[in-house]
DNA sequence: TGCCCCTGTCATAAAACCGTCATATTTCTG
DNA sequence: CAGAAATATGACGGTTTTATGACAGGGGCA
């Protein structure tokens, strides 16, 4: 059995603390809280968690902050991450999203969904640990570096290829360019947002030489996202 | 009526596979059944199954390794799956569920338990998430910026999307011509009035093209509203 | 060094989208 | 039923966003 997986919960109202806390527990993980942003951040740097729930409003730091560094970070850049946000306020939940959160619960939660919710971040983003990812009828072998569409080898260049593989670990979910830039370029390039559109067309025209149908969703005013089906 | 749901079943014991394709079509679900992982895969694969039934101890290819594939396709990897294990497998439990099984019941178990169990993840799964929207046959996935009715997707622009989002998180609630430039276009927007019709023009005759029935109501004289049913 | 592959940026073409208007159609009122 | 009021529809021009093709610089490698 693999160890139980680590789980850090970063809010400060003490009851939800206690709720979120047993639930995991009991659910079979490895829970570890702290009630403000800067303990979080520290504790996440220190712990590498396996995922972090996050509540939007906190002392100190807020929820977006917090998020905004562990996305800057290379090594708390992977951790998937949940907000946790009060009902109503729309625009926070789409900044949240926006920002890179992987999921986001609406308070009040019924805990047995919470627990769902996390199985389910966690399983998609342990998705390729065998070191293939599969969409479609497109495969991707982490390992050797190739690509394989309805059984043909496909010639990727390096940024293609990561662009690709970001896409198929997220499928279906659009992706602005300025994420894109984030994720798949790294933080500290500064490169111009439509960079993105010819790297988008490269990987198009590379995946699309046999014809099949064209797998990236261009998602006007907003970005892009892979869809294996139709 | 919707179709009904099909369920598939991965069992090697002969006896529970009749007892169990009996009790399902009793519940009114349409049953599919095999005997070996291999086939269940490739029928799992094939059929997309509304949820999946497998047992642990499986001939050929393990219950923990056909569960493993299916998690890591992306057109299996959302289908429910419920476990099948002999009574004191607890590891055997514990891995599943964190393979990302939804639900395990051991053996032997009541076929009325069964059914209750494959009702409630069948609900829980449904009933979505957050990042999306349903009424009637109409479904809108804000993570993916989708629109699907009846199972198609749907195209919409942006504005469109928004007005579709808007009608849809207020259902049966009517909006004036003002008030849904305000909500949907934006307060420091000015727009003519009659631009919003254009726009319900717009929306309605995409989300018609499947032909069913309109779903945005015109009020004469107060504005518009989105009813589900009729 | 020279060649080849990869990258980022531009200019331009091509789409997609938006707001408005003129006109047809429907609904209401008396 | 006539006339008025409101909504539906089709078309159009302008604007924004995306797609495409071309090009030059950078770097690895023989």
């Amino acid at each position: 059995m693999t160890r139980s997986k680590k789980i850090l919960v970063i809010e400060d109202e003490k009851d939800i603390q206690t709720l979120l806390q047993y639930n995991l527990q009991q659910a079979g993980y490895d829970a570890v809280v702290c009630e403000n942003g800067e303990d979080g951040l520290w504790l996440a740097i220190e712990h590498k968690p396996d995922l972090i729930l996050l509540d939007w409003m906190l002392p100190l730091l807020s929820g977006i902050e917090v998020l905004r560094q562990l996305r800057n970070r290379s090594d708390t850049r992977e951790i998937p991450v949940m907000m946790l946000t009060a009902r109503g306020e729309e625009g926070d939940r789409l900044r949240g999203l926006d920002g890179g959160a992987d999921d986001y619960v609406t308070k009040p939660f019924s805990p047995a969904e919470l627990v769902a919710r996390i199985k389910a971040v966690l399983r998609r983003h342990s998705r390729g640990y065998d070191g293939r990812l599969t969409g479609g009828d497109i495969e991707l072998d982490l390992e050797q570096k190739r690509v394989l569409r309805d059984g043909t080898s496909i010639h990727l260049g390096p940024t293609e290829f990561r662009l690709l593989e970001h896409f198929m670990r997220n499928q279906g979910r659009v992706y602005s360019r300025d994420q894109l830039l984030d994720s798949v370029w790294g933080d500290d390039v500064y490169v111009g947002m439509r960079t993105v559109d010819v790297h988008i067309r490269r990987l198009r025209k590379a995946i699309n030489i046999t014809g099949g149908p064209d797998v990236i969703r261009t998602v006007r005013s907003m970005g892009y996202a892979f869809d294996a089906k139709a």
